[in-house]
DNA sequence: TATATACCCGACTAAAATAGTCAAGTTTTA
DNA sequence: TAAAACTTGACTATTTTAGTCGGGTATATA
């Protein structure tokens, strides 16, 4: 079970635009310098983010991306299904067509899994942007 | 963030050894038909639960597999732990001597994956493999 | 005691997913 | 008008996953 790259890079780089964004734009540059993340890659990112109206962005010089909503209210929830980043836990895919074991009934495991979404989900659902801008004590900008 | 099918398997078959294993062993052939997974995959799964003691074998004829323990003792944060299983959501090693930033200091996001990680060990080290044997209504065998 | 059944175990591999990069733009401000 | 910065689709190397293969060993029972 791991986490990927792009959803990681992204809670850190909204992180990042939450605590530099006074009401200027931030560029990708600077997110990229003080993060240390490709910018090719953020790029692929913010257009994502952008997309699903988590971000905005400011074409052209000193342009960059301002947080379309305050760190309070933006679930990191929101940020995962962004990036199309899903819990799949599951070998069935929750319409029980076919089961995972072939059967057309659920398998021993199915229930287990499910909850287990559940679990995960909650957690991404009740955690705010915000929340990890406070207790700034040692840790990196 | 996905499981892979090593420890969904696992899971599967020891629920089905719990249910199917009264005193005689069980064999892979048989769990094999039941659960649809290839035996071979099967015994690479069943060596390792073998060497952390979650199951013991019986070679020979009418051999097979026998729970160590009894289902309610059995958290499926063992299988996890023997299957090499491991929940990484976190870029550095907790051991912060590089962060993922680079740097020498924990990166904004640290706090918030470490969470998660606690957050969803919880669960595995609360549930049991007794758990999947009650409510059998609507399920395959 | 032969033989079939079933566990044992390391090595190998095809396919999929991941983690990016590249190229060729467009827009805007100083 | 040049430089800074966003836009977008396509491409690719590497890693991980999900298995398979081959050649064993142990043991019950006919
Ligand atoms: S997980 Fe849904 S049928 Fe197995
Ligand atoms: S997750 Fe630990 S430093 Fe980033």
């Amino acid at each position: 079970m791991k986490l990927n790259t792009k959803s990681r890079y992204a809670v850190m780089a909204l992180a990042d635009l939450a605590k530099f964004s006074s009401q200027n734009p931030v560029s990708l540059r600077d997110i990229s310098l003080r993060q240390n993340i490709s910018i090719l890659y953020l790029e692929q990112i913010f257009l994502k983010l952008k997309k699903n109206f988590i971000v905005r962005s400011v074409r052209g010089v000193n342009g960059g991306y301002v947080l379309n909503k305050n760190p309070q209210d933006i679930k990191i929830a929101e940020i995962f299904l962004a990036l199309d980043e899903k819990v799949k836990t599951m070998a069935c895919k929750k319409d029980i067509k076919k089961s995972c074991t072939g059967k057309s009934v659920k398998c021993i495991t199915h229930n287990l899994w499910d909850e287990l979404d559940i679990h995960i989900n909650s957690f991404f659902e009740n955690k705010k942007l915000s929340d990890l801008l406070i207790k700034q004590q040692n840790r990196a900008q």
